[in-house]
DNA sequence: GAGTGGTCTAGACCACTGT
DNA sequence: CAGTGGTCTAGACCACTCC
């Protein structure tokens, strides 16, 4: 006998899993022996192995699905939101006015490599009182009245939301322009980019503020995230010429199916 | 009775804790009732109550001691760690040649509003063949020697880890400069930078990578994390003005600590 | 030594999925 | 219907912390 493992049995079990998972001895969709049987083979309680599979499911490594088995997960495919790419080609396409030129490409598109027809879309605009991060972030007294557009983007096929996302901005800047909150126009072509340029608003620098934690409870049904794969939470910061906030937006994004890129120019050295 | 709770009883009572958490009836710091407590109070096993305490500490919102209790956590500070700040400004720390300057000020400092006697580096360097992603992103063929840099900053007074990273430069660039190795110079006021500037070697952009997952079981130790709150990996890649990557890091950062931040500049409407 | 959380057992009943 | 995972019990022993 080789040294001893000292490390508790279920995640020996859960160790020994995962090489039969990333040897191919087990291959993705296929599914793991039931737990009776597990515990059966590694002489072990019922108990035991569900802590094992529980280790797997916080790694994303395997996928539950209740009364039929657990099963190896695919590795998926990260979709790469360029937000240096991203952000001055929406600018771009916020000079779009016809309506006939909408949606030729829209941004999730050009992220997911998904095509117009792919994608499914869900807006909802309502106006309601700012408060908390939103008020902090658009610098306005909590109260301020603003526009809420709540957006959601999915897969046609399968029926996935690839993404949600909740956009503010002040009442006041689009108080004249009703057409604004007509969603059947969705999804604008340079998102609220085109709706500020109506107004007579262009954005001049957008920041983002990026945090990582587990989805609640509605965002992994959501999201169809494991327990305890993590989402990033972007909320993006749009302002003007003035540095005047103009729209934020909180973004949820699946931490197991996206990566973020940046890039930052550096000027040269004298 | 007003209509009945059909969620599993485990779930109710991490409810009923977060409310008293949230109410304030449970401070941070103090110790929640012991699990055979809570057993009797909700007249549960104790099985059903570490289910709860689970659900808690997967949303970072209980710390658990072993041998000591489980304590409600005190809400952490985020460390905002600003790219579109700190890499102009490390490319100018670069400049500075003189050891007495050295330190002055870091980026660790810089993000985390820690001056510098506050933290202590670690830095250990080694040559060795470059894989996997390493080789893919630096654009070599695999098995191309490249310098390592491990690198990590604590916090003195608690020992905890702020950091950890990773850099990687092709061993070619550095190859008639041994004196870059010396760890003892660490840390570098501009970082690598500082570094490639020796070897003639000026960056001009840097572009991060940023994905997020649940750490692994060394992670989760060094960066003192609670199970099931995830990391941020951060890839930064180094060009110079031929868009030639020198260097690649691999960055973690713990989840629930960090915020990061992009500011993307646009170009005016014609 | 008393109290804490970590691991583990050998059962049980349930809701859900397939046939 | 039999098989799956989800919830739950009433115990047990352990390593660890504090007094």
């Amino acid at each position: 006998m080789t040294t001893r493992d000292w490390r508790p049995r279920y995640v020996q079990v859960a160790d020994a899993l995962q090489d039969q998972i990333r040897s191919g001895e087990l291959l993705p969709d296929t599914p793991l022996p039931s737990e009776p049987d597990l515990a059966e083979t590694y002489g072990l309680s019922r108990t035991s192995v569900r802590n094992a599979i529980r280790l797997l499911r916080a790694q994303g490594i395997v996928r539950v699905e209740r009364g039929k088995g657990t099963f190896v997960r695919a590795t998926v495919q990260r979709i790469v939101r360029n937000a240096s790419e991203r952000y001055p080609a929406e600018k771009q396409r916020a000079l779009l006015i016809d309506d006939t030129e909408r949606g030729s490409v829209g941004a999730s598109e050009m992220d997911s490599g998904l095509t117009f027809s792919d994608l499914r879309f869900e807006a909802k605009y309502d106006v309601i009182d700012a408060q908390g991060d939103v008020a902090q972030l658009l610098e306005v007294p909590p109260g301020t009245p603003v526009l809420r557009r709540a957006f959601a983007s999915f897969k046609v096929d399968s029926g996935d939301q690839v993404q949600s996302s909740c956009s503010y901005i002040p009442h006041e800047l689009i108080r004249h322009h009703p057409e604004l909150l007509d969603s059947s126009r969705e999804p604008w072509p340079g998102g609220t980019m085109h709706q500020l340029r109506t107004v007579g608003v262009e954005v001049m620098s957008i920041t983002d503020r990026i945090t990582t934690r587990v989805p609640t409870v509605e965002e992994a049904e959501d999201l169809h995230i494991e327990d305890g794969i993590p989402v990033f939470v972007l909320w993006k910061i749009c302002r003007d010429k003035d540095g005047l906030a103009v729209e934020v937006a909180e973004v949820v994004l699946p931490g197991d199916r996206t990566e973020l890129a940046y890039t930052t120019e550096l000027e040269p050295w004298a």
